[in-house]
DNA sequence: ATGCACGTACTTTTT
DNA sequence: GTACGTGCAT
């Protein structure tokens, strides 16, 4: 559980007996599976290839690893700290090592365990945000930051964007709050302020952006609330404004390892390098190849140009694959080679040629889906697979349905894979946001989203009453409620309604004071609010789901309380090698647990699977889920232009080279997932948002080398390879006869062009002043409207109802 | 204040 | 196709 699982980690640790000293030396080259107390003098070089030898024993400084897929990445640099710690005797409390998830952080952990024994336990380890957020419950006094703080996720942060835009009198229309939000992450991201980007503003747009984001950060500050973006933002603020904490921080850490280094961005990135400016122990593994989460911020030019910025980084390249047959990697190689904004590398392996990749086209996405589960029940059948052994990645959930069908209808076990998250469930938010506001009762966002759940008769005229109330004399929503001399602001029944949401909420202030579970002050929560009764009048099919994930969440709090309590308080306060400074941090004397419970669920989303769950089926995702991930059959379905690349990369607003390489990379991550065998699968018809298109095969098809790719179905009429080179895409057509969606044949052409006049039945008429280059789905128009006041307006052909009108 | 009906919009999702 | 949000009627 991120940070608090790190720390759990080092609570529970240190009440195990030491490791005995005088153990014997232990030589291994299997999985170690003994106790984790002793400590296992195995060779941390064995088994390993040379640039990873070199990389595990690079002494101080700067060093920069390009690892590609399957290069053994982890192994690697685990071997490191364990050769840091055992060989160069850096003590594992002065090691920091990030990781973007808690999956990650949680699986190097387990490794370092098995090669350095429980002292594996004190190294800082966790992921950026988590490790920002301990940072700052530590040191946060020194800019202000109240170590009670809450974490805002992005559904929190939403509402608040959508309150203020509501009190601005903005219409949401034409700011939609996830837009605003996301120019506000991005403005956090790269280290801006809200005064930065008043200071720059480029448009009557930008300005009201700004200007909402000077309001949220206002709000989110009133509420004693970080977002996401806040943590690494903050945490930067901290080591920058403060003398004092940058001297320790810096002094801290003696080593520092990044991994996923290409999805770093500049507030991650400049964090690491005032944590490392004093010893510039700072190493970094990533793969600018598998770079694909640009629109989330990551930048893949801090490590492409890390040695620039260091320029005495040693340099070392993984470009042994241990994971698929050579003639995946050739054809992997054969896609990303395309791209121009990456180092030159390549895999090789010693694993031999293997089969054919197979191409296979099919009419539509329900044959796709029935083709798929047949060669799936082929191979089990005639080699012993089993069904974990099989992955379907596909470009976006949508296209899920089918495959859902398909498998159903054949009997044969599908696993959805990151669909929806627990935490991020309706129910259990309610739950959390009750416990929220007993943490810290400034948190409006969570005490307006249950101040009405179960219904209690108080509705949104009250809500903004008490809201304007709380706001005028500078307090917090609760405290007006708590307060009968100011909750009398509302009128009438309202009254009433009111002093008996003060009772429950005094009530429950109460239980979190004299609750020593996190179990049993839910029980009460949910007791006294009726949530229950709730969640059964709602309906009967949701609402035996949601009282199951009501009872799995009482579950996962009682494994906390149970964890936690294994532990004397004492230790809580108290983190190994640490000076005073964790003494003095400001922890709560009234609900330690609490604020370390609502960390862990804020900042770790995974939740613990319950045994008996891990039945044997067929995993379907999405490419992005599927990073880091290895399976013997790999299914890359939806292979077509316009999924993968996705529409929005090839004829969207922003379609651009960038665009595109990322599409190609996230190809390129889906085919090196594959130990074996890859079916690349498309269809020529595809059904999405309910809307029937034709398709061309994607274009990333072409890339491969052809000798690799095995025919079959649709695929052997030829379709793909009447195609030019597809880096021509990359570039404006040299001449007429490149292949082009608009102007291919069978392509779907556009319906409108530049100059065309048509109607909106809200916006009425208006004039086409930019137009994408293709039709299908991805075609967009750029309108200008007649109307006074409503403007230009980008829209998607395929969702808004246009209509063609003569001049 | 709540419930229903219609219209509308639509990638990816580590934290 | 569906989920969500707005607007209207109760």
């Amino acid at each position: 559980m991120g940070a608090i699982s790190a720390l759990l980690h080092e609570i529970i640790k240190d009440q195990q007996p030491p490791a005995q000293s005088g153990s014997k030396p232990v030589w291994r080259t299997t999985p170690w599976q003994g106790s984790t107390l002793a400590p296992i003098l195995m060779d941390l070089l064995e088994g390993l290839n040379a640039p990873q030898q070199e990389a595990v024993k690079h002494g101080d400084g700067p060093l920069l690893i390009f690892a590609g897929a399957g290069s053994g990445k982890t192994r690697t640099l685990t071997r490191r700290v364990a050769h840091l710690i055992r060989e160069r005797r850096v003590l594992p409390s002065r090691i920091l090592a990030v990781t973007f998830t808690n999956k990650a952080a949680r699986e190097m952990r387990e490794r370092l365990e098995q090669l350095v024994g429980p002292q594996a336990s004190r190294i800082w380890m966790g992921t950026f945000h988590a490790m920002c957020a301990q940072m700052l419950r530590i040191s946060g006094h020194y800019i202000g930051i109240d170590a009670r703080f809450v974490i805002f996720d992005t559904d929190d942060s939403t509402r608040l964007i959508k309150d203020i835009l509501r009190e601005e009198n903005i219409d949401s229309d034409r700011y939609p709050p996830g837009r605003v939000l996301g120019r506000i992450s991005d403005a956090k991201n790269n280290l801006r302020s809200p005064d930065d980007m008043t200071g720059t503003v480029k448009g009557p747009y930008e300005r009201v952006v700004a200007r909402l984001y000077a309001k949220y950060q206002e709000r989110l500050r009133a509420s004693r609330a970080l977002d996401f973006d806040d943590l690494l933002g903050e945490a930067v603020r901290l080591l920058e404004a403060s003398a004092e904490a940058r001297e320790y921080w810096s002094e801290r850490f003696l080593h520092i390892l990044i991994d996923e280094f290409q999805d770093v961005n500049l507030a991650q990135f400049r964090w690491v390098q005032l944590l490392a400016q004093k010893h510039r122990n700072i190493c970094v593994v990533g793969d600018d190849d598998q770079s694909i989460y640009a629109w989330r911020g990551a930048n893949v030019k801090i490590i492409l140009d890390f040695e620039n910025t260091y320029t005495d980084a040693q340099v070392i390249r993984l470009e042994q694959n241990y994971r698929s047959t050579q003639n995946i990697l050739d054809a992997a190689h054969g896609v990303i080679s395309n791209n121009l904004g990456r180092k030159p590398k390549q895999l090789w392996t010693d694993i031999d040629a293997g089969v054919n990749l197979t191409l296979h086209g099919t009419t539509n996405a329900s044959e796709e889906a029935s083709w798929v589960v047949q060669q799936v029940r082929r191979l089990q059948r005639e080699r012993d697979y089993n069904l974990a052994d099989f992955a379907i990645l596909c470009r976006v959930n949508a296209q899920s349905r089918p495959y859902e069908e398909a498998f159903m209808q054949a009997r044969v076990p599908l696993k959805l894979v990151g669909t929806q998250r627990f935490y991020e469930r309706k129910e259990i938010k309610d739950l959390i946001a009750y416990l929220k506001v007993l943490y810290n009762p400034y948190d409006n966002i969570a005490l307006t989203r249950i101040i009405n759940v179960p219904a209690r008769g108080i509705g949104g005229v009250t809500i903004q009453k008490l809201d304007l109330a709380a706001r005028e004399s500078g307090r917090s929503m609760c405290d007006v409620i708590l307060d009968e001399s100011t909750a009398d602001v509302v009128g009438g029944t309202a009254r009433l309604k009111i002093a008996s949401l003060r009772k429950l909420l005094q009530s429950l202030q109460n239980a979190a004071g004299e609750e020593v579970t996190i179990v049993g002050l839910l029980q009460k929560i949910i007791e006294e609010t009726g949530y229950l009764q709730y969640l059964q009048q709602e309906r009967t099919t949701e609402s035996i789901d949601r009282t199951a994930n009501v009872q799995e969440f009482l579950a996962a709090a009682a494994l906390f309380d149970a964890r936690l309590q294994a532990v004397p308080e004492a230790t809580l306060s108290t983190l190994p090698e640490q000076p005073e400074e964790y003494g003095e941090a400001q922890r709560d004397e009234q609900a330690p647990f609490l604020g370390l419970f609502l960390e862990s669920v804020t900042l770790d989303s995974e939740v613990e699977k319950a045994p008996g769950e891990n039945s044997d089926a067929v995993t379907l995702m999405t490419l992005h889920s599927a990073k880091g991930l290895e399976f013997p059959i790999v299914f890359l379905v939806g292979m077509e232009q316009g999924l993968l690349p996705h529409a929005r990369a090839l004829w969207g607003e922003q379609a651009g080279a960038d665009q595109l390489e990322e599409e190609r990379r996230l190809c390129y991550v889906g085919l090196t997932r594959a130990r074996e065998q890859v079916f690349l699968v498309y269809a020529s018809q595809r059904t999405l948002y309910g809307r029937t298109e034709w398709t061309q095969p994607s274009q990333f098809l072409d890339e491969m080398p052809g000798q690799l790719l095995q025919r079959s179905g649709h695929a052997k009429l030829g379709a793909t390879s009447a195609r030019q080179s597809a880096s021509d895409w990359d570039k404006p057509a040299a001449n007429g006869s490149t292949f082009k969606p608009a102007t291919s044949a069978s392509a779907t052409p556009p319906k409108f062009g530049v100059g065309d006049r048509l109607k909106h039945p809200s916006f009425g008429e208006g004039l086409v002043v930019s137009a994408s280059a293709g039709g299908g789905p991805g075609e967009w128009v750029e309108v200008a409207f007649l109307a006074e006041g409503i403007g230009k307006k980008k829209l998607a052909v395929a969702y808004a109802p246009l209509e063609k009108v003569a001049d």
